[in-house]
Order: C-alpha cells, then sequence, then structure tokens
DNA sequence: CTGAAAGCGCTTACAG
DNA sequence: CTGAAAGCGCTTACAG
C-alpha cells in the first residue's frame, strides 16, 4: 500500500494534493480532517482522499501543531520504571489506551528523588515538547505535594493524591482487596487467618492490613496474636510466618508474594503441605512468583494496566473539555484489586469453629 | 524561578525576547541556539540570555520542527512491554540516555504480533509524528526480517539481528555469560557440572548451551548424561533438576532463573541444601526470584538498560552523520552478561577430581 | 557583529 | 459547496 514512500523525495504536502485533485488547500483540509460544520460534495472528497491515498500524503505535524497547539502527544512521568515490577504494566494501558485514541505516549522517569525540583524539571521537559497532557505516576504515595508545573496542563495522577484535592488521581483499591482474601478464606472454613504484615509505612500496608481487619472483625474473629510484622520481602515473610505458626492458623495471608514465598520456606521447614496443612495467599501477582512456586500461589492482582489506561482515557476528556475533573478530584478513584485463586489454598485441615 | 509562569496568558516568543532585549529575532536565535560560525559580543548575548530567563522563553517545538525537521524525539517499538520481566530496564536505559542527550523517548507496544503489517503500521506511527530515529526491539529472535517502512528513518534493532544484516543491532552475549558461569564453578572445584537446559528453540537457548558445552569441552570434562531439558519455567527446571540428580552432580547450572527456583524445589525434596551439598546458578537475574530464594541466587544479569541506552547513543551518533552504520551492521554488537555472585554456590563437598 | 525577510506546511476565519 | 489569504513561531541564507 505505501510501497514506493522510499523513493519520494520529498514527501508530499497537502499542497500536492490539492493540485493533483483540482481543488484548493482549504477543501483538502476539511475533506481530511472531516471538519465540523463543513460540507464538501462526495465526489469532491473522494478525489481529494483519491489522491491523498495516491500521493501517500501524510499531514505534517509541526505545521498541524503550530497552527492547533495540540501534539496528540501525552508525558508519562513515572517513579522507578525499572525498579517497580509493575511500571511495565501501567505504562503498557497507558500506551494502548493512548493509541486507541490516537494519542502518542511518550515517557520519563524520575529518578525516585525526593528533590521536587528534579521532578519539576522532568514536566517541563514534557511542557516544553508541547505534550497536551501528563500523567504523573508514583508508586507507595499516598499524598504527594505535585510539582508547581504540573498545573500548566491536564494533568493526572497514578498512585496518590495532590494534597490540595484539584489533581484526578487513581489508585488500587487496596483494602477491598484484603476483605476479598479474607471473606474467600473465611468462605472455605477458615477462622484461624493470619495475617504476615509488612512494617514498611506506606499506604498499601495501611490498606491491606486495614482490610484484614476490618473483614475479621465483621466476621466477628480475634486478631491479637495472628499479626506478624516483617520487612515486605521474602526473608520478612519467613521470619513472620515462623513466628505466626506458634499460634496455629490454618492460613496466612502474606502482604505481598514476596512474603508468601518466605511463607512457604517456612511451612516447609515445619513440615507442613500448602495447602493441605496451611493455605497461603499473597499479594501484588508479582510474576513470576505466583506461577513459580509449588503450589502455584492464590493472590490479589493490582490493576497497573487499567490505572495506566484510567489515566489516558481521563486525560483525554479533560483535553475535550469533558472537564469533571472537579468531581473526579474530590476523591481519588479507587480500581479494584481481583482475587487470582491457584493452587494454595484449601480448607482447614481441622475444621475450626 | 519559573514561579508566576501559570499567570502568563500567552508564552513568551522569539519576537518577545528580541523585543525585550533591543535586538532582532535573528540575534536572539543565534545567541539561544549557539548557531556555529556565528559571533554575537558577548554583551548583546548576555542581554539576550536575560531577557529569555527574565520572560520565561521557551522555544515552540512546532516551529522549530517546521523549519528543521527535526523532532529530537525517538520512537521505541517494543515486543512485549508487559510481558517480559526485563523490557523495563531497556526502556529505561533509553530513556535515560535519550534524556542526557536532549532527545525525548516515545514508546509504542507492538502485540507480540506475528503480521509484520501490524509492526509496520506501529513504525508508521513514529514516521507520522516525525520521530527522529527508531529503535525497534524484540527479545527471543534471533534475526527478523524488519518492517519495511523502518528503513525510512536511522533505526536500529536491539535483540535481533535484521535479515539483510543492514541496520544496526545490538543484543546480549549469552554465550560468554555461559561461559562464565561454567569456570566460575571449574574454579570453585566442581567437576561435575550439569545443566537444565530448556527445550524451547530460542537464540537464548542455544546460546546457553553452546557456552555451557564449550566451557565443558575447554576444560576435558564430559556433558553425556549431564544435560537434560525442560520447559523455561519452575515446573521445567523441577524436572530436568531431578532428571539430573540421579547423576550425582555438585552442580546444576539452569538455564533461567525460574527453572533454578524448581531447581531449589527439587533438591529440598531430596534433602539437599544449597550450596553445601549441590551449587545452582540462574540467569537473567529476573527479579525478584534471586534475592527471594533460600539462599540467595547466584545469576547472570542481562544488559537490558544497557541495550536500551545502546540504541539511543548509536541512533544519535546515526543522526549526527557519524555513519558508522555500515560498520556496526555486519556483525551485531555484543553486550557483556555479567555474573552476580549470591549464596548459592560452594565448593563441592567431596573433592571432585 | 547584527538584521530584514522569506518560508517551513498546515488550519481557519472570512467571503462568495 | 469551495477558495484566497493570513498567520502560527521559528531558522536561515543573505546582505551589510
Amino acid at each position: 500500500m505505501t510501497t514506493g514512500n522510499r523513493m519520494a523525495e520529498k514527501t508530499a504536502g497537502i499542497r500536492d494534493v490539492a493540485a493533483h485533485a483540482g481543488v484548493s488547500q482549504t477543501t483538502v483540509s476539511h475533506v481530511l480532517n472531516a471538519t465540523p460544520h463543513t460540507r464538501v460534495a462526495e465526489d469532491t472528497a473522494a478525489r481529494v482522499r483519491a489522491a491523498a491515498e495516491k500521493l501517500g500524503y501524510r499531514p505534517n505535524r509541526f505545521a498541524r501543531g503550530l497552527r492547533t497547539h495540540a501534539s496528540d502527544m501525552i508525558g508519562l512521568v513515572t517513579e522507578e520504571i525499572a525498579t517497580t515490577p509493575h511500571a511495565g504494566r501501567i505504562i503498557l494501558g497507558a500506551q494502548e489506551e493512548a493509541t486507541r485514541r490516537g494519542l502518542t505516549l511518550a515517557i520519563i522517569n524520575s529518578e525516585l528523588n525526593p528533590d521536587p525540583e528534579v521532578d519539576s524539571a522532568q514536566v517541563q521537559t514534557f511542557l516544553d515538547r508541547q505534550a497536551d497532557g501528563i500523567i504523573y505516576a508514583t508508586v507507595y504515595h499516598d499524598e504527594i505535594v505535585a510539582p508547581e508545573n504540573l498545573r500548566a496542563r491536564p494533568a493526572v495522577l497514578i498512585g496518590a493524591r495532590d494534597s490540595t484535592g484539584t489533581i484526578p488521581a487513581v489508585m488500587p483499591d487496596e483494602q477491598a482487596g484484603a476483605v476479598s482474601v479474607v471473606e474467600m478464606l473465611l468462605a472455605r472454613g477458615h477462622r484461624r487467618i493470619a495475617f504476615a504484615a509488612s512494617e514498611e509505612d506506606v499506604p498499601a500496608t495501611r490498606g491491606r492490613l486495614l482490610g484484614y481487619q476490618h473483614a475479621m472483625r465483621a466476621a466477628g474473629l480475634p486478631i491479637d496474636d495472628l499479626v506478624a510484622f516483617g520487612t515486605a520481602d521474602a526473608r520478612g515473610g519467613y521470619a513472620a510466618t515462623l513466628q505466626l505458626l506458634d499460634h496455629e492458623p490454618t492460613a496466612v495471608f502474606c502482604y505481598n508474594d514476596r512474603m508468601a514465598m518466605g511463607a512457604y520456606r517456612a511451612a516447609g521447614e515445619r513440615g507442613l503441605t500448602i495447602p493441605r496443612d496451611l493455605s497461603v495467599v499473597g499479594f501484588d501477582d508479582q510474576a513470576p512468583i505466583p506461577e513459580s512456586l509449588f503450589p502455584t500461589l492464590t493472590t490479589v492482582t493490582l490493576p497497573h494496566y487499567e490505572m495506566g489506561a484510567w489515566a489516558v482515557s481521563t486525560l483525554d476528556a479533560l483535553l475535550n473539555g469533558k472537564g469533571e475533573d472537579a468531581l473526579l478530584a474530590a476523591h481519588p478513584t479507587l480500581l479494584a484489586c481481583p482475587l487470582l485463586e491457584r493452587e494454595s489454598v484449601a480448607p482447614p485441615r481441622v475444621a475450626g469453629s
């Protein structure tokens, strides 16, 4: 279809298309852009389209942007592109949604730098490059002071709410995710459900612990000796589970999948077979852990892809003046964290009561 | 510094700077762009810079691009942004190198689609958006037929060489990485070194197996019953290791970290303690596996970050007419895969001979 | 060392 | 339904 393009010395411009179709540039522009409130005779339009197709016409974005002030590009500033295992899915969600809407996604990493000046520089880069809007993604933050210049264009936050409650934001509903785990365990007959908590003080920690506590209380179950804290990694999970095992839980719900890896290890050392003697549940669905464990791990998925997509579509709405931003900004949008059942949960061996 | 920007109705243009400094637009342009072969009196230049600073002048990229035909943006087309655990590091390397060079990185995911038409459409998106150059990243391919339109601009390949040997390419030196593992094991005194191979037929599989074989042969060691094949995941590693264990290896080198997880499991079932009774080595350094295992896993790092950075700097060189492309394209550039030693290797229990 | 002027390729009132 | 013309904000020969 586009064959031969490579040979073209100069790529065809709107002028060439106009000449070829025997109409004015104005008409070409109207036809190709389907300008609203403009009627062009169908046969004229057809001629224009044929000419454009034949010449392989591709509008020059610079020229268009110079007139319209729109780049159709949105910028994504994200912490820890590589550090966090999930940033990839945020990027993917944002990119695919952008493509669906005819937008391009540019990305820049903010080095986890606590210095707001730096973040502000990253944002500035996008402003300079005429990004139509900006997505600012952080992880493990509850509330942030958004870089000042972020307000120069429509913007959206992923993973944190802005301190002035003025920028639309989206984050995972960690608490509801944790509640669903406990409820599933209860439905399977578990009563002594322990929680291996993270000792880090981040929103995810608080949300998951809260969800566990609420669900247990709602079921009228005691918690007292069933919560232990550890670092948010395999070693922390190992240590916490070892502690928990002294209080004879029938299930251990871990703050994250890495801690669950440690829980498997601890169970193994105590001669416990999962899930026969002990059920284990993780959180994050952090590849490749859940599928690599023996047995595979039941865990909770984080809506990274969805947050990326949400950010782009919300931004697109803002750009098109569908300004429900105030509405949106009042409370951050919470996206569900679906439970993903695999093999690590079974009914308790001895029926609890 | 940039305070007050938000209030500015219209952002200052070069005309405003010129007026403010009492010079022509030409001079402003020369000063701010440091145009070669143009001398401007230092005090004039200072006045211009002061005016630009004061007005918060930011050149309009559309206008500039319209004249220079350069966007300072490069496009990265990558397979499996999220599927593969490592794409994030490629992106990060590319993005940081781009930033260092004053370039912006835009990305687009190609859906692992075997249909070349689709990839060609992704490339077209960047061509339409006036990307100065394009990076085309694939994983697990040796040689690809590059999309036709990729040749419309300077381009660079990551992870595959193009069938016509005409586009610069970079990939990991899998074979050398595998050799270094065996050599390290030999240096520790191991002789019965087994390899848990992947049964997939991809370049990485072949390269790592080849490296193992060469190094063993170079040491005059037999291989015969020391290679077993499995799927490239934990279950495959488990099965392969179980098989291997019947032939009493003192070390098992696994195709990747996921297989190594399976090897740990197999060793545990046989009552073997790592590394006392059996040394295990992985490949990929796929987070969070190596740090989550008990003991932590010695493995080989893949140069994803470096490949991303290499791609951008090579592309930048091409864009600046430093066309060593022919030279580069003849053979793909191979980047080293450094060995990362952790806790899973020790000397063999019974001194081999 | 400095400036007047053309032009990059589009979109968009405005007119007919 | 269609077109002539201005102008978006820069860069860059060219001239002096």
